[in-house]
DNA sequence: TGCCAGGCCCTCTTTAGGGCCTT
C-alpha cells in the first residue's frame, strides 16, 4: 500500500531524554520512503563530545570505544539535513526526535526542518487500542513485522518504523476503502480523539 | 536550595493525577 506522498522515516539514539538537560545525539539512522519501498538508507554514529553512560552502552549497545573515533555531532547533522531537506518526517514518539533534531540543527546554526513530522506512536495509539502496549518492539510483533536488526540501534528502529509506517498505511486504506492514503490524512488521524477515530475514516471513505 | 524531560491521553477529570513512550 502506497501514499502519494514520500517521507523519511527516522532515529536518534542519544545520551539521555532530554537537549535542554544536555543530551546529544550518538547516533542517526533514517530512511527514505517512496511508493511503499524504501529507497535510501542513512546511518552514522556521532561523537557527543563527552562519555556515555553506561546505561546508554547497555540499552543501545553503542560503547566509548565506538564514538571515540566517530565524527562530531555539527558533521554528522550537516550531512543529514541534506537528507532529509524537502522531505516530511515519521518517527515513533516523534516528540522526542523533533526535540534533539531541532537542538542539533540549532547547534550548527541550521534553522528548524520546515516539513511537517507525524508520531507513528500517536497513531498507532487509535488504529490499535487492543495492542498490549505501543511501543516501538511490540508493535512489531503485534502487526508480524519482520525485525530489521536490533531493537534501541537507530538504522534498524527506522526500518522496523518505517515498516509499521506502511503497515499503518494499509490498515487505513482497507478500513476506508482507499487506494491511496495521503499523509495529510495520517496526520489528521493522529490529532484524532480516539474516539472520534471511525468516523474520521468513514468520512473519508470512498463513498462509491 | 532543591530539583531535574516533555507532552499526550485517560479518568475515579476539568480547582488533577498518573501512566505511557522515547534515550
Amino acid at each position: 500500500m502506497n501514499t502519494t506522498d514520500s517521507v523519511v522515516v527516522l532515529d536518534f539514539e542519544t545520551t539521555g531524554l532530554s537537549p535542554r538537560q544536555g543530551d546529544r545525539a550518538i547516533e542517526i539512522g533514517a530512511v527514505r520512503v517512496v511508493e511503499g519501498r524504501v529507497v535510501a538508507r542513512f546511518q552514522r554514529l556521532m561523537n557527543p563530545g563527552f562519555r556515555i553512560s553506561p546505561f546508554i552502552e547497555s540499552y543501545t549497545g553503542i560503547d566509548n570505544a565506538m564514538l571515540r573515533d566517530a565524527p562530531p555531532c555539527a558533521e554528522v547533522m550537516h550531512e543529514f539535513a541534506g537528507f532529509i531537506e524537502g522531505h516530511r518526517l515519521v518517527a515513533h514518539n516523534a516528540a522526542f526526535d523533533r526535540r534533539f533534531l531541532e537542538a542539533e540543527l540549532d547547534a550548527i546554526g541550521l534553522a528548524p526542518h520546515a516539513e511537517a513530522f507525524a508520531c507513528s506512536m500517536r497513531i498507532a495509539r487509535r488504529l490499535y487500542p487492543q495492542a498490549p502496549n505501543h511501543k516501538l518492539a511490540t508493535l512489531v510483533d503485534y502487526r508480524g513485522l519482520a525485525r530489521q536488526g536490533a531493537f534501541h540501534r537507530a538504522l534498524a528502529d527506522a526500518e522496523m518504523t518505517a515498516q509499521l509506517w506502511l503497515g499503518m498505511l494499509a490498515e487505513v486504506a482497507q478500513r476506508a476503502g482507499r487506494s491511496l492514503v495521503p499523509f495529510g490524512l495520517m496526520q489528521r488521524l493522529e490529532g484524532t480523539p480516539k474516539r472520534a477515530v471511525d468516523a474520521l475514516l468513514a468520512d473519508w471513505a470512498d463513498p462509491a
